[in-house]
DNA sequence: GGATACATGGACATCTGAAATCCATGTTGA
DNA sequence: TCAACATGGATTTCAGATGTCCATGTATCC
């Protein structure tokens, strides 16, 4: 896997997004300064993710962004994955299963390698939801939330 | 990270390398045709591993390569860095120390995590090295080396 | 109802680096 | 002298990531 600088930037979207009493409403110029991302391509961003069901979308004046589903259920798995599609850590694993599969798949020596560290990847990036931040401190500006129990993340 | 094709050439250039006896000299040709590699690809992967000390190469008829070092100080995070330079999971850890660093460095809800996944993946990609594989299934053509002693990848 | 501040949508431009290829040259052993 | 190999460098291809522009639609406020 790779994080893209499109998926970095959904993440901190989201985060921002959720810093924020459950109705708050961002707009893209609020989202676009405050973490520095260039406007036009936040908004295709955003426009992304409330397609993919992440975000609710709101026009007209005092429009924006917020979330269309509780934290606990938004991974940092799920929104990469709505930005860049599956990740993978190899191409090796990837192809498993299909007709590009690697050349020695049967006994490539570093395949079980390849796996064990996908898996490993994978679940790590599932472990961590909207839920599960330090928004105080990373925006003390933000209003507290009113449900503030914040799950810890699994190590 | 990710493991480009380059890096997974060199990876596999090397496991096929190590598979048989230290003495062996594999030329181009042979590794391309076994490992299903782009030959002129694979050249320029291969005087790359040499100038950085991975192998050691012969010109003339009955040319080739074989290891610089022993297989235990081959790890597969040297190689894929000699391939790809350092790996980061996100540019977020790339850049943490320099004038570039995220914005929000000291208070990014996320840096954290991803600095606890950068040493995670570091971690995995060091604990393997060419003398933890099993190139007998692998390999089963590849005559058995002198000192098959295989040090069990740490999990 | 007009001005304003938003999102939407699509086309376009840029840029980058991975991946691959070509070919001319040097080296060694039979 | 030939065959089989590595070396070196220039060049190409290509896709995808990233970013920009602009015309249009929509809701609120005065």
């Amino acid at each position: 896997m790779q994080i893209s600088r499109k998926s970095d930037y959904a993440l901190r979207a989201m985060v921002y997004i959720a810093a924020w009493e459950a109705d708050k409403i961002c707009s893209i110029n609020e989202i676009a300064e405050a973490e520095k991302i260039p406007r036009e391509y936040l908004a295709k961003i955003l426009k992304e993710l409330a397609l993919q069901g992440f975000l609710q979308s709101f026009k007209g004046i005092n429009g924006g962004y917020k979330l269309a589903m509780p934290r606990e259920r938004v991974t940092f798995l799920s929104i990469i994955e709505a930005m860049q599609g599956k990740i993978y850590v190899n191409d090796c694993v990837r192809n498993a299963g299909n007709n590009e599969a690697c050349n020695r798949m049967s006994g490539c020596a570093m395949h079980a390698f390849w796996n064990t560290e996908q898996d490993r990847v994978i679940k790590s990036l599932s472990s961590v939801n909207l839920a599960g931040l330090d928004y105080e401190s990373c925006y003390p500006e933000a209003r507290k939330r009113k449900n503030s129990k914040q799950p810890v993340r699994v190590a």
